[in-house]
DNA sequence: CTAAGTGCAAAATGTTTGCATACTT
DNA sequence: AAGTATGCAAACATTTTGCACTTAG
């Protein structure tokens, strides 16, 4: 996809490998190391750097800048076919900072609409939707009607 | 806001100022000492820093993280007045950096929708739909189907 | 043999923090 | 006087890069 060979290395393998054990959730370059440690597996952060980059390049995994003082968050991209890309947004609990995956036909109905009536292509990649998860926001406000809207701040 | 008080400094205000003269753009922090530094004021970026952490966290500043290797960014909230913000949304271009509002029956109720359904409380105010403006993006995405979702890589 | 990959440590960002000093109220 | 703010430099965190060395094809 990118036009360059790359070689079957060792290090490469472990990365790959531990990649792939992070199934479909995100995970950062620091989990990737981490994890390899944990293993015994020593290898290059810089090496894990380069893997991953080229992994987004090439659409392998794709990348999330979930916030600020965040790392890059990386995640295997499922079905990368075109038609039978899921649209799948993220919500990000402003209080615990809990990342949920969220895929519904509301979500996808909105894609639809923001580009025929509004005429924007939405990345669903990047868009995080920003609020309270369940356990956060209080039992009223999730039953309540359309007031006390402002989330403590950070 | 944030049941802090501030004093009037004249670094605070220079960097009020500058901020000010950024009028809807967005702007890094960066941006602000540079600007400054052109007008042969000097602040340190660490109040910068501060001063506008701070005007983040009173809702007087949006921060956006456009893009993993760029530095955070910050665009001016209009029309900041408490419930008048609710059900409004904003589309950022990520090829021009235009920010659009939009408001629509179709976005309210997707607020309605992950509040009953997913029992998350969505901060309209906080939330950013990222993906490409009419301009930005060609008419043949835009009136294609659902193929070739893939951004023009970095 | 050649192209590609690796690891280390140094450099490059971008952001935060400790602290002594200065300013506001 | 008490509470904030400031600036600097050091500390941090993440990511990138230069370079000598190894490895795959």
């Amino acid at each position: 996809m990118n036009g360059k060979k790359s070689y079957n290395t060792r290090p490469r393998d472990r990365i790959l490998k531990s990649i792939s054990s992070f199934e479909t959730a995100h995970f950062t370059v620091s989990d990737v190391v981490a994890r390899l440690r944990e293993e015994g597996q020593t290898v290059g952060k810089a090496t894990v750097y380069r893997t991953v980059e080229r992994m987004a390049e090439d659409g392998e995994l794709r990348k999330y800048i979930v916030d600020g003082t965040t790392a890059a968050c990386y995640q295997r991209v499922e079905g990368n076919s075109g038609a039978s890309c899921r649209e799948h947004f993220h919500l990000k609990c402003e209080k615990c900072g809990r990342l949920i995956h969220a895929e519904c036909e509301e979500l996808r109905k909105i894609v639809s609409h923001m580009k025929e009536e509004h005429r924007f292509l939405i990345d669903s990649s990047k868009t995080v939707f920003y609020g309270l998860c369940e356990d956060c926001a209080g039992e009223e406000e999730l039953s309540a009607g359309e007031k006390n809207k402002n989330a403590p701040a950070k």
